[in-house]
RNA sequence: GUGGUUGUAGCUCAGUUGGUUAGAGCGCCUGAUUGUGGUUCAGGAGGUCGUCGGUUCGAGACCGAUCUUCCACCCCA
């Protein structure tokens, strides 16, 4: 045998049986999408590089695949620029396109873009995939694909609580019950850091304490302190360590933490105002909880954050996440266009569901029967068969050779096709068909419109 | 990007301190059974031991590089 072919470091091949899950999943977000009221949008899976560039941070930007220039690209590099070697300042003269990263930021340039053709707000769905020259782990590739929704052009809190709202639909009808929606805001993180005098270091005050489930009360306080915020702040704020009760327990603690911080106020306001309305509207399968260590790197955020950790009994990271930004298109020039959004994490769906053992059998769109093929002649009235069969919205099918018997019923029996119709010069003369049900093995001699009825 | 880990038949894995022709189970193919699958029985095919290089009389085993797997960081979905 030649030498084997393989696939790229952390991309995957999918079977036909994972294909009909994973649509299974993408057809229910969808069709909560449409409910909701979002459109679907799509973009190119590749961007000019200054889109993209910058956008992520010094770490994205490690991140992001860069592609190529066509033709003799090397021959237009300056000698000096050549000679140095400095990959960082000789990609942008070799490499002009890259592939999308993300979902959000290709829509923040369509926004900006399309500006004059949207009616604002503006409700866009987007299922692609995303790819990240990422070191792969479990859960974790370098081609995956990002379920998102988002709105532009409101700041009303009505979306926060619609996207509540959407989470638990999307997860009732997966039949995943008990997933837990956490929020935060990201104006009570500011309020925190504000309440200690150590505003100019948020960023590293909420990377910490979004590890405390992690590395504990301890850690936290000791990667605060590494990061130069002082013992005795870190002591003013330490009652957030272990919050706990209800969402409404929660949010009347914090009013006391936070009540020297007018932001933190604000937050805390807006926090309310979903967890009120949502118990109003009870939601039907999923919990919401507040979470002030919720934080997640997504330094865009600017008001809401979600993230939905997957039912207590299973061991998996976050299935879902999102959050409100004031100012994404504002990187492409357009102002004061407030937007909101979530995103579902199709992979860890998957294996939620798979270890849950959720997944309908109808996930699978098989074939309902196939024909044995006798010859020639038997082939013909099986394909005429086959053809009023489909007609009828029947997956059926002929098997293609006039194999063996055995041979035949075997790859019926592997494929796991239910039923098979034998049709030789027998059933010819009498105009009808033998069905065999290949679970139990009877089998019943009908003419068409019978064998019709009992395969719909 | 840092540190570790993994790779032997289609799959799951054995393979002793380096020593003839690299094994098992499952799967696959053929037959028993020329219009009846799953069970049983008999037989068979299938390996550049991830790849390239090195050490050695001799490498699946030791060393190096590289690719891949998984894990912890970083970061993130």
């Amino acid at each position: 045998m030649a030498q084997k072919p393989s696939i790229p470091k952390g991309t995957r091949d999918f079977s036909p049986e994972e294909v009909s899950k994973r649509d299974y999943i993408v057809q229910t977000i969808k069709k909560q999408f449409q409910h909701f009221g979002f459109q679907p949008i799509e973009t190119p899976s590749f961007e000019n590089s200054d889109t993209l560039m910058g956008k992520y941070g010094e770490e994205g930007d490690r991140l992001i695949f860069k592609i190529l220039n066509s033709g003799d690209f090397l021959r237009k590099v300056k000698d000096d620029l050549y000679t140095e070697k400095d990959s960082l300042k000789l990609t942008p003269k070799i490499s002009e396109k890259a592939l999308r990263y993300d979902l959000t930021v290709p829509f923040a340039r369509y926004v900006v873009q399309h500006q004059n053709e949207i009616d604002f707000p503006f409700k866009r769905y987007q299922i692609q995939p995303v790819w990240r020259a990422d070191r792969p782990q479990k859960g974790r590739f370098r081609e995956f694909f990002q379920c998102d929704a988002d709105v532009v052009g409101s700041d009303s809190l009505w979306q926060e609580v619609e996207f509540v709202q959407l989470y638990d639909a999307v997860f009732t009808q997966l039949k995943l019950d008990g997933v837990s929606i956490k929020m935060n805001n990201r104006k009570i993180l500011s309020g925190f850091a504000e309440v200690i005098g150590e505003s100019d270091k948020l960023i590293d005050f909420t990377v910490a304490l979004d590890k405390l489930d992690k590395i504990g009360e301890e850690g936290v306080t000791k990667e605060m302190q590494e990061k130069g915020i002082s013992a005795e702040a870190i002591k003013t704020i330490s009652p957030i360590f272990s919050l706990s009760g209800s969402f409404l327990d929660k949010i009347a603690s914090l009013k006391e933490i936070l009540a020297s911080s007018e932001t933190g106020k604000k937050g805390i306001e807006e926090l309310e105002f979903v967890q009120k309305a949502i118990e109003k509207m009870p939601l039907q399968t999923a919990n919401l909880d507040l979470d002030v260590t919720l934080a997640r790197g997504l330094n865009y955020y600017t008001g809401a954050i979600f993230e939905v950790a997957a039912p207590a009994n299973v061991k998996m990271g976050s299935i879902g996440g999102g959050g409100r930004y004031d100012d994404l298109t504002g990187i492409f020039g357009l102002k004061n266009i407030s937007g909101i959004g979530i995103s579902f994490g199709l992979d860890r769906i998957y294996l939620v569901l798979e270890e849950l053992n959720l997944f309908p059998t109808s996930a699978k769109n098989n074939t309902k029967v196939i024909f044995i093929n006798f010859g020639q002649k038997e082939a013909l009235y099986a394909m005429q068969a086959v053809q009023k069969l489909r007609e009828n919205g029947i997956n059926a099918e002929l098997y293609p050779d006039a194999a063996k018997m055995k041979k035949q019923m075997n790859y019926a029996n592997k494929r796991d096709i239910p039923f098979v119709v034998l049709a030789g010069s027998k059933e010819i003369e009498n105009k009808e068909f033998t069905l065999k049900n290949m679970k139990t093995g009877e089998q019943d001699n009908l003419n068409f419109s019978v064998l019709v009825q009992t395969l719909k």
